[in-house]
DNA sequence: TACGTTTAAATGTTGTCACACTTTTGTTTT
DNA sequence: AAAACAAAAGTGTGACAACATTTAAACGTA
């Protein structure tokens, strides 16, 4: 269905515009599909994201530094997002033995045996290759990264 | 910059996989910079784009239901989210003749005049087509489209 | 060494979001 | 016309987010 259609606009300024409403639109879209999932299993999206990146590092520990760096959403409010993964008993916590100030997180096992549960189901392997081939896949992600050019968020 | 560098990521399992993170990736980018942008002039992303939408509907007016239909991202709280542009005097509120249970939405002159100052600004006239050409652009919506296919979020 | 600066994380506060439920009004069915 | 259903908006609540500030540790440098 075309952007124009979801939001009921007749046209857009520019297809700079309606690539950017597009853009915001369809993460919005993936957003509520994988916030719905990952709810099955008490869960959420950036919880998953967090449990994903902490096995990444296995066997090393991660901190909430290293976390803020590799979210794909902004999480300024990195400590008490991942208190609560630590009190869901997925993540255990324990401090540096090197740099005092900073806070080593490792994924539990109950933590990896959810990602393992849940995967498949998060990875949208039932959805994504009806829609788009992976040749198109590859060509949206190089014009997203182009799109963005070389601007840091910050400075925009 | 490649979203492997924004994020640190060695590789996806798949193109499917590499596109979805980037265009949440992105639609956080855009988010960030429209939320700086539209904070300038006090306001928030979506109360800007509630102003769009009201100004788009003149000299009609909206409802409640009518913005729900139309917001860029998901917004089940509404109402309360138009108390606050209503409170800010950008908008004003009356209730419907016809259907007692609606109510009638309209931009003021105030909110014309914001909106006029905003706009441009917020078009991202000034970024977007340094990175993309127009033909790139459209290009993107439509893989954007066809990445989400005709399946209503709802329903996934 | 002592000082200021930077960094990592935690916290306090305020506002917003999400979800479910309620109230009121309108529509449909029998 | 009455009852059942659907729709529009509002509300109560708890969880979460954003922003600024704080605390503690590390670093850099004179």
């Amino acid at each position: 269905m075309k952007i124009e259609e979801e939001i009921k606009v007749k046209s857009f300024s520019s297809d700079w515009q309606r690539a950017s409403i597009n853009i915001m639109y369809t993460g919005n879209w993936l957003n509520l599909i994988l916030e719905k999932r990952a709810a099955k299993k008490q869960i959420t999206l950036q919880q998953f994201n967090v449990l994903r990146i902490l096995r990444g590092q296995l066997p090393n520990p991660s901190t909430n530094n290293l976390l803020k760096n590799r979210m794909i959403t902004n999480t300024p409010d990195i400590s008490r997002l991942v208190d609560r993964i630590v009190a869901k008993g997925l993540v255990s916590r324990c401090k540096n033995k090197e740099d005092k100030r900073a806070v080593d997180l490792f994924i539990t096992e109950k933590g990896l045996a959810l990602l393992e549960e849940i995967e498949d189901d998060m990875m949208l392997n039932d959805l994504l290759p009806q829609n788009l081939s992976e040749q198109e896949a590859f060509q949206l992600s190089e014009l997203l990264d182009k799109f963005r050019g070389s601007i840091p968020p910050e400075e925009v």
